[in-house]
DNA sequence: TCCATCCTCTGGACTAGTTCAGTGAGTTCA
DNA sequence: TGAACTCACTGAACTAGTCCAGAGGATGGA
């Protein structure tokens, strides 16, 4: 069957789907292979459909597993100081943390440059992934002063940081400053969100400060661009 | 000349060119045909290449025109007050700013719902391009509930809107709300920032209500995500 | 000098393939 | 039962083209 003015496009058969609820949150579309069959096109086009559609954020794509119908956005404020599992379970949604790794190095000079490090100083970078609702969505990295932290890393560290902090340290989060982009993910994060590297990602950089206005860590957050949707009041501030 | 190892990756040839200055801000880059001449490879890899350096905010593409090198991001704080020729005058840089359309309808159900309208509402839609360096980053719908804003039509609207509100109307707003996502150019937004329509841009909705806790207006903003950072410290508003 | 037309150039979108490398499920063996 | 192996499946990345439609510059005519 040749392509002709009644066979709509693909990206608008799926988007179709998606929005009359044919297709569900979480649901795997058919593989690029099988949508070039049944819509008589090549997987380039298909790829491009599919990309269009994850732009739109109502995809997302796996690494060699497949493409996804997303579901809805999470809305995030990066000022408020609540924890990840409450902020999701507000939302109805379900939150897991998996603790990735911890490493104690001497501070590389892209992280010195955000910590406002003025000599060699040894930190603590703690790599976590974030779930909701069974999908991995979010990777962060905390980069702690290590100083500012003896024994931290016997802690149980898929708790809340912020509480953590508070408790075994008497420190407040007296100010924060974040800024965000869109980024490309290096190697280690898109290997850890399910995607080839330099895919797309929304890069949340935080820097924290305590009660004495000493910066006392930063943070590096990697969202998967469909999942979260960044919100800010100005009348939570004042 | 057949590829083999002693071939390095096109992005990677360009990203150092970029990172040591013989490519410059702005400069234009080698169209896709002669890019996959001189580095012996298809367009389709050539395409590839140059949209990983685009996520990575390394180069823009403009439809029909090229592929440039990218500058600088802009710091920009949504919650801030500070008009945009100021912040970018404020960041050596060159501000400016072109009113496209402004029409005059009944509200439709996006904007009725970001504007909390319960009834049939007749609003302004403002749309203006904003240019840095010559540059154009930014469309801007300005969306203003006709009521509160008797005969602003015939006003100067490249000028400061907020300023406008208070010189003019005695709004000053006391509450602002943004969201940030990143989304597909819609096709008159594409147009206008000379991309193709779906292509990525990072969309920015406020609402700002005046001092009477009134929503007034909203705004959708589209940017090049190339061009602008999204910095916020919680410090400017305590 | 200004406007209309033409032409080349550009990225966008498509065709038809191929190879690569990791995932995950199923099978086999200890 | 658990671990290792195998294999089909997957998206990623590549080859070699084609056609489309708008941008912008050059040219010619009024």
């Amino acid at each position: 069957m040749k392509k002709n003015a009644d066979n709509p496009k693909m990206k608008d058969v799926l988007r179709e789907q998606i929005f009359g609820r044919a297709l569900l949150p979480l649901q795997k579309l058919p593989s690029e292979r099988e949508l070039s069959e049944l819509f008589s096109t090549t997987r380039i086009s298909v790829k491009d459909a599919l990309g269009a559609l994850e732009t739109e954020g109502l995809i997302y794509r796996e690494d060699r597993r497949g493409w996804f119908v997303s579901p809805p956005r999470i809305r995030y404020n990066p000022l408020s100081r609540c924890h990840f599992n409450q902020m999701i379970n507000e939302q109805d949604r379900i939150a897991e943390t998996q603790l990735i790794n911890i490493s104690t190095i001497m501070a590389p000079s892209d992280y010195a440059k955000v910590l406002e490090l003025k000599e060699l100083t040894e930190i603590h970078v703690i790599e976590r992934l974030r779930y909701i609702d069974g999908r991995v969505v979010l990777f962060v990295e905390n980069c702690l002063i290590s100083h500012f932290f003896p024994g931290i890393i016997e802690e149980n560290l898929t708790q809340s940081l912020t509480q953590l902090y508070q408790d075994k340290y008497q420190f407040t989060t007296s100010r924060s400053r974040f800024d965000v982009i869109p980024a490309a993910a290096p190697a280690h994060v898109a290997k850890a969100l399910n995607i080839s590297a330099g895919q797309q990602v929304l890069k949340i950089c935080r820097v924290n400060y305590n009660q004495q206005g000493k910066i006392i860590d930063c943070e590096f957050e990697y969202w998967r661009p469909d999942a979260v949707m960044i919100s800010i009041d100005s009348i939570e501030h004042s």
